[in-house]
RNA sequence: GCGCCCGUAGCUCAGUUGGAUAGAGCAUGGGAUUUCUAAUCCCAGGGUCACUGGUUCGAGUCCAGUCGGGCGUACCA
């Protein structure tokens, strides 16, 4: 609907009224925004204030000359009530008109897409995200990655881009070596036989805490602190185990094809839990032979140089640390790689935007990889880290167990199943395996809506109890909602299909009615922002307010109990909110339940 | 030291790139059920937007500084 000030504002720019440049109409477009108060009517434009103080007019004088050309405008009249003057210094107030509203709603009724377009120039977009380290049990870190990264595919696709999704999977670097170190030292075959990735994880933990732990640490844990005396140059080991395995080692790639398959089938149960998919798993292994070349070509067009031993680029001059991509000892860095995947990805993907869905610790790296990038000259791609903070604990610190130990992924989730059983549980009128699907769905809907409703570049209290709740902007809340829906329709013996081809009016008499056709109208603005910006967030919140309204709705007005033809709008409506709510849902990788 | 991010109600957080009287949820208090799922709805209280100054018709938002916190900062990813 914000697409109707475009005409008015175009005409403007043409009669050389204003200087309006073409490529900033889409932000003044994106001005027109819904009203904060209802009595200033639906949708409200501030361009003129800002536009006047460009152009040296008064606000008020200008904000009626767009008005008088939007009252013009056959698309706008055909939309929105004739235009008032301005208020204030110059706020353009418009209303829905009644009749549109209702057609609006009335042809959602019978699309698919429920009115939303596709994107006028759909991009071809590369979205990399999730990305664990192999070599390790997938812990809560990985969560955001990965429930944020498939939405905005989910999302992203919605609209019309051609998206490619691809697992980065980190199966190459000197976790791996950690592992091989171990692992010949005192890797367990038979624990290995048992529960391969279990035995896996024990020596990457232990490894970890010889190379990098604290003193306290090693010295908490008798075994460990004889590990440590037994082999002081552990940290320097591995590394050369690490190198031994790029070099082409054969005992060493042995071991890695050896390990994979049971560290990928791993990951990939939890991908089955989450419904989560990829298009593609190209880790870092698969670009190995490739980064050779890069450093060359890097070194060939002087961007590159020698520096202590490594070889590096310097982006901000001699002092400031450059961006290694190959290390004193000859190895490569994930820079190295990073590049080799940029390389690549342009070579057979062509894609108009990359996007990384990765922590915002790493931030400098991605600023310092774009830029590279950018001088080797990889082409005009737009690079964009989608960058989110850190999932705390209760006590505002790094979420971890009481061990102090990270939180494996498939624990959390096994516990939200389990916290969701309990509340799902009060009803014994459901079949025990029902029940079980609804707590999957309600639990694991939890967990992902919990990380989603929250603004994705800020960190984040992980809190069951908060996130379970059946109130508030919950997924339980947009859960019970779509059930809401369900039951009118069943109980009403509703025939979906019929119900869309019979309806002919839509009427939004009551101001309830006519809020809730509103916000339904708006879904296709909210993933345009969402997109914008990157931000689930802002789908959430509407799908909250939404569900809100239809709460509302739903609470005042009868509807299978209403007469004709009120019964039959309602009905409609009905119907409607219930697949955008699923739609709003799926596009966040949430399910719903039919009962619950 | 330098760089990036953050500081909003008792708690957890929004705040649409500078818009109208700063909003939700939880918690607290009150109300609604002969009626389609009350896992709901309606109403109320609760704020020096860390602090100080600046930019302008207008600042939680932009600029400068101060205080407090997080993260990063040459061969891990």
């Amino acid at each position: 609907m914000r697409r109707c000030f475009s005409h008015a504002l175009c005409g403007l720019a043409d009669d050389g009224v204003v200087a309006i440049p073409r490529e900033d109409l889409s932000t003044l477009i994106d001005q027109v925004r819904e009203t904060a108060d209802a009595k200033f009517g639906d949708y409200s434009g501030t361009m003129a204030m800002g536009l006047a103080k460009k152009a040296g007019r008064k606000p008020r004088e200008l904000a009626v000359e767009i008005i008088t050309r939007l009252a013009r405008s056959p698309e706008f009249a055909a939309i929105f009530e004739p235009p008032g003057d301005p208020v204030g210094p110059g706020f353009i107030n418009v209303t829905v008109r009644a009749d549109a509203l209702s057609a609006a709603v009335l042809a959602a009724c019978r699309d698919a897409r429920f009115g939303v377009p596709i994107v006028a120039d759909p991009e071809t977009v590369v979205i990399d995200f999730s990305s664990p380290n192999v070599a390790k049990p997938m812990h809560v870190g990985h969560i955001r990655s990965t429930v944020i990264g498939d939405a905005l595919a989910r999302i992203l696709a919605f609209r019309g881009h051609r998206t490619i999704t691809d697992n980065h999977l980190g199966d190459w670097g000197t976790q791996f070596g950690m592992i091989l170190w171990g692992w010949k030292r005192f890797g367990d075959e038979a624990a290995f036989a048992t529960d391969p990735t279990a035995e896996l994880g024990r020596i990457y933990r232990t490894v970890r805490k010889l190379t990098d732990g604290k003193p306290d640490e090693l010295s908490a844990d008798l075994g460990l602190a004889d590990l440590a005396a037994k082999y002081p140059d552990a940290g320097r080991e591995v590394l050369l185990e690490t190198a031994r395995l790029h070099e082409g080692d054969a005992e060493n790639k042995a071991l890695w094809e050896r390990f994979m398959p049971a560290c990928l089938a791993d990951i990939e149960k939890i991908y089955r839990r989450l419904d989560v998919t990829f298009d593609h798993r190209l880790g870092e292994s698969f670009f190995h032979p490739f980064l050779a070349f890069v450093v060359e070509d890097l070194q060939q067009k002087g961007l590159a140089r020698e520096s202590r031993g490594a070889i590096g680029v310097f982006l901000d001059g001699d002092d400031k640390p450059p961006f290694l991509v190959r290390k004193a000892d000859g190895a490569f860095l994930y820079a190295t790689t990073d590049l080799a995947t940029i390389q690549w990805r342009l070579a057979h993907w062509k894609p108009d935007r990359i996007l990384y869905v990765v922590d915002h610790r790493q931030g400098q790296h991605f600023d310092q990889l774009f830029q590279t990038a950018r001088r080797w000259g990889l082409g005009d791609v737009d690079l964009v880290h989608v960058a989110f903070g850190t999932v705390l604990g209760d006590d505002g610190r790094p979420f971890k167990t009481r061990a102090g130990d990270t939180v494996g992924l498939e624990s959390l989730l096994d516990e939200g199943v389990e916290r969701a059983l309990a509340v799902v549980a009060t009803d014994d009128a459901m079949a025990t395996d029902e029940r079980q699907r609804v707590a999957t769905t309600v639990g694991i809907g939890a967990i992902k809506y919990a990380d989603l409703s929250q603004n994705r570049t800020t960190d984040y209290v992980f809190s069951f109890d908060k996130m379970l709740q059946l109130t508030g902007n919950t997924a339980a809340y947009m859960q019970y909602a779509v059930a809401r829906v369900e039951g009118v329709l069943e109980k009403g013996g509703i025939d979906r299909e019929t119900l869309r081809r019979s309806a002919t009016e839509i009427l939004l008499a009551d101001p309830k009615e006519r809020a809730l056709a509103l916000e339904i109208m708006r879904f296709g603005e909210v993933l345009e922002d969402v997109e914008a910006d990157y931000r689930p967030n802002l789908l959430t919140a509407w799908l909250f307010d939404l569900a809100a309204c239809y709460s509302s709705f739903y609470d005042a007005l009868p509807i299978l109990k209403a007469s004709e033809p009120e019964r039959a709008s309602r009905l409609a409506l009905c119907d409607l909110t219930g697949r955008v709510l699923r739609q709003g849902l799926e596009l966040l990788g949430i399910g719903t339940v039919r009962k619950m």
